[in-house]
DNA sequence: CCGGATATTGACCGATTGGTCAGGTACTTA
DNA sequence: TAAGTACCTGACCAATCGGTCAATATCCGG
């Protein structure tokens, strides 16, 4: 116990998991002993197993966690005034601030997506996507009932492009940062707002 | 040493390498033993130490193979033929069945990046980018000289939006298969076709 | 048939792993 | 104050980790 720990607030059982969430974010399970969590949280490795009978157990519990959080973050993306066109701008803008704002969720649900090996908790992961996903669905679908879409296009085939265009940059920012031609790095709501402007115009039915 | 592996091909380097390649493509860095790894490439733990140094080196080495052969797969999509929109849909298509032929590969490089905690060999991993990054890009740019695309929108970035469409489907694919609206997760060669004429519609000039 | 590499092995090492346990502390309730 | 209970700890455990090593097996040129 050599590090003097920065986490001090909230009873012995938060205190865990926000260290365990915040080790679990940047390595993997496996790589991340019950010492090093119980360092970080500024208790005995002993006194973890009073809350959580082993390491699987609260492993699951960090997860359930941070898909309820990262789960409710995102869903305040979806908003519903205006012109389906603006819905779908802000959609993109606030889904990809949400990403960015709480990143150690999103790498963390996101590895667990990941792991063909050992699927601990897949079906707490991918919570998360299917209320945004159908919520962007719908969307897309009054959009085209409205005539503000074109009708002939599958709309949970945009869903996608436009939820793997975010998680995508959200994944790369540091890879698209190092080359030249790529100036939106740093700038996602610069990124956004292009993606969404081509999408709008791929998705304009004919008459624009 | 209870398994009875499979790989009997090659001398004992390489069938070090493909047993640590499958193992490490399943299963995070610290999730694989060198026991293991011996045990699938049906030798002794310490002949592994003949060949590598160090567990690091091993891995090092696994993954630069594997960000080569991947690479090499990747650059076959670019193809040079027809009009720009006709290699830009060729393009998508091959990208999204290189990804789909070897996902071991894929997994590998791409845990690679996103470990945020011990970046190994970012390098190599990297590597596969600026390529094929730098080629769609061009392929891009080319159609806007040509007047096939308009002039107004950063090539860099619909290149992002394509790459990451593909990476997106590829990674989520499992658990796409699970909403019933969708219709396209077993059907890569629908998704893309869709996503490509939905950019192209985004990307012709106003007089279309 | 020999002798020097090259391969390959089982046995072993210290360190660390997840997990246990007996006991101590501190707070609550009677 | 006494007892009960939830909280917390250092010491300890068997198992496994990455890695070493001396000894052997295998090969190949002379």
């Amino acid at each position: 116990m050599d590090n003097i720990q920065a986490i001090a607030e909230g009873d012995g059982r938060q205190r865990i998991l926000a260290a365990a969430e915040k080790l679990f974010s940047d390595k993997a399970f496996d790589a991340v002993s019950m010492s090093a969590i119980a360092c970080e949280a500024g208790i005995s490795k002993a006194n973890i197993y009073h809350y959580f009978p082993n390491k699987d157990t609260l492993y699951l519990a960090v997860l359930r966690m941070a898909s309820h959080n990262l789960r409710a973050v995102l869903n305040e993306s979806v908003s519903a005034h205006g012109s389906v066109r603006d819905v779908l701008r802000h959609f993109a803008h606030n889904h990809l601030q949400a990403l960015l704002k709480r990143p150690e969720l999103v790498r963390l649900v996101w590895r667990e997506i990941l792991e063909k090996g050992a699927p601990r908790a897949q079906e707490f992961a991918e919570q998360g996507f299917a209320d945004m996903f159908s919520a962007l669905v719908d969307v897309l679908k009054l959009g085209q009932t409205r005539g503000e879409f074109r009708p002939d296009f599958d709309p949970a085939l945009v869903a996608t492009l436009l939820l793997g265009a975010n998680v995508f940059f959200f994944q790369s920012r540091d890879i698209l940062r190092h080359y030249p031609p790529i100036t939106f790095a740093d700038d996602p709501a610069g990124y956004d707002a292009g993606i969404v402007e081509i999408l709008l115009r791929g998705l304009a039915p004919a008459t624009a």
